[in-house]
Parts: structure tokens; C-alpha cells; sequence
DNA sequence: ATGCGCCGGTCGATGTCGTCCATCTGGCGA
DNA sequence: TCGCCAGATGGACGACATCGACCGGCGCAT
């Protein structure tokens, strides 16, 4: 993970689709070298995965919403997020400190459909109860940082 | 915005990098009718960008935070998003329904760099204060999810 | 110092892909 | 019925991906 890995990854990170002779263009070396370093990447799991960011009104999902999980007492942590996982309109889910041992982002079509998806999260073994808020919203959304590891700011 | 262009945004969401010729493959079609249409769905902002997805500990931003940001009265809500911009730390920023009128999604190295950013945050003009809560693992995060079959068409 | 092996780079060749253009087809309105 | 247009096809050509061969620098043991 050297300097010419990182603006690799910085250029992949915002345009995914570059094919390896821009990116050699763009770093200086040959298109075969990019692609054994890409590679090398995405073996590390540097690079997990390559994503088309969607307008998710456009594909009828536009009600975000984020929902904290309270575990009950006792329950398996990891059992609840197996259990989460089964659910598909749950984008994400964090293990969170806290009260909400979970924080999940969920995207759904409409009011009726967020009101189902709590109901069904509540009932899940080990959940205890659900707090629910709705994104008016998006600003932006996974907006790739400059990455500069190698000086990490101090205070 | 048929059946076609869905399972397009589909494979792409999933494979960003995939070659027009083998979507065309998947799909049905020929490669420069699969080029005309990503190209319009790329038009339409149905698909916004194409993103490698990174494993932040790589890059050096171990740690995701969720911070709540409750505004001051009589604050303006697009200033405050327009300062919160600036700050690239934020990773993802929503404008909430509820006490906290914006939820931000952060990430940084250190715990040292994580108060620095909330010292920064709840200095901002507009901001009357903050809530901060850490995560402690990522579970998963951006997971696509099955597209809605009978999705309302938005051209 | 010398020689060896490894890592990572370049170069060249070849098959595939992206992209442009001409052409064709099916549906719709005049 | 005719003409028009959106969208598909097929061919051509330049660019790209990919593979093997080769090459230079570096660390290390001899």
C-alpha cells in the first residue's frame, strides 16, 4: 500500500468504471502494472466491491429512514443480526454504543411499507424495541474522503 | 425505464466494472444498445456515479461515528448543511424528521481526530449542539437490495 | 563482491471490447 | 397508407485487457 495503491484507490473510489489504461495515464505506469496492483487490491480486500450508485427514488425506494434496535436482556448479539440480514430493505447495520445496540439505514417505497418493516423488525427474537426516524432528505450520501493516512492529523 | 434498464441498474449496482459486452450478454441485447441505455440512465440521474467500495481500516478511518446535530433557533437548515459540507470527515449527511435535524455519518483514525471533528462540528454556526455515538463494527453497509418489481416508472 | 531469487516493472502480441455509423424494424400519429 | 421516430442490429476500426517473456533493483547468503 504505497502512494501510487492510494491514488488508485481514490480514483476507483470516485470513478469505478475507469478502465485500467486512464488509471495508468493518471498514475504513471503501464495498464498491466495498474491491473496487478488492482488485483493485489482486491485480494487484501482493500477494494470489496464496485458499486453503481443509484438515485434510489428512481427504482421506487424513496423513504429513507434509520431505525435503532434495543436488544432484549440476554439476547445473542449476533443472533439478532443474523436475524436483521434476512430483511432486504435494511441497507445497512451497525453494532453501535449505546442504549440501540443497533442503528440500521432502511430504504422502502412508502409509509405503508416502513410501517410493515418496523412491525416485523420489532417482533424479531431478541429485539426489545425499535426507535424510528425518518430522513426528509439526503444531503449526500457515502461521499468518498481524501484519503491521507499517512499523516494523521493530530487534534 | 423497462424491465431491461432495471436489471441493467441491477448487475451494475452489484458489478459496477462489468463490460457493456457482457451486460449485453446477461441482458439480451447488443452491447451498443446497452451503452445507449446506461448512458440515458446516466441522463436521467438514475445511476449517479460507480463507486469502488473500500474497507475504511485500509485506508486509515477505522472508526464510523453517528453524530446528531440539533440546530440553534431561527438557524437557517441549508447554511448549516452547507458548513457541514465542508467538512470532509462527513461521509453521508441526512436532514432528519425529530429533535436532531441533521445525522451525519463519520469516519476518522483516532479517537483524538473524532473529538476534534465534533469540537469542529458543534462550533459551526447554526449548531446548538451535538450527539455523538460511536459504532462499534460495521455489519454491512450499502448492501443493494432487490429492485421492487412493480416499481412506479419516473420518466 | 558475487551470484541468486524475488518483486514489480515494461514491452509486445493477441483476442476482446468500446464506439461510431449505416441500416433496419415496429409502433404511432397525420 | 405513409412518414417519422425510437431503439435495435451488424460491421468496422481503434482502443483496451490480458498474457507471456524479459529486465532491472534489492536483499541476502555464500
Amino acid at each position: 500500500m504505497d502512494d501510487i495503491d492510494r491514488r488508485i484507490v481514490q480514483l476507483l473510489r470516485s470513478q469505478a468504471r475507469m478502465s485500467y489504461a486512464e488509471l495508468a495515464r493518471r498514475v504513471g505506469l503501464t495498464s498491466p502494472s495498474v491491473q496487478e496492483r488492482v488485483a493485489k487490491l482486491e485480494r487484501n480486500e482493500v477494494i470489496t466491491g464496485y458499486r453503481a450508485e443509484i438515485n434510489p427514488e428512481a427504482i421506487g425506494l424513496g423513504i429513507t429512514a434509520l431505525v435503532g434496535i434495543v436488544t432484549t436482556a440476554g439476547a445473542e448479539y449476533s443472533d439478532v443480526a443474523d436475524a436483521i440480514q434476512e430483511i432486504s430493505e435494511v441497507e445497512s447495520c451497525y453494532f453501535m454504543a449505546g442504549q440501540e445496540s443497533y442503528l440500521l439505514k432502511v430504504r422502502v417505497g412508502t409509509m405503508a411499507q416502513l410501517e410493515h418493516l418496523v412491525t416485523r423488525l420489532s417482533r424479531l427474537p431478541g429485539v426489545g424495541g425499535t426507535r424510528t426516524t425518518i430522513a426528509l432528505s439526503t444531503k449526500w450520501e457515502g461521499r468518498p474522503q481524501p484519503t491521507d493516512p499517512d499523516v494523521p492529523d493530530p487534534v
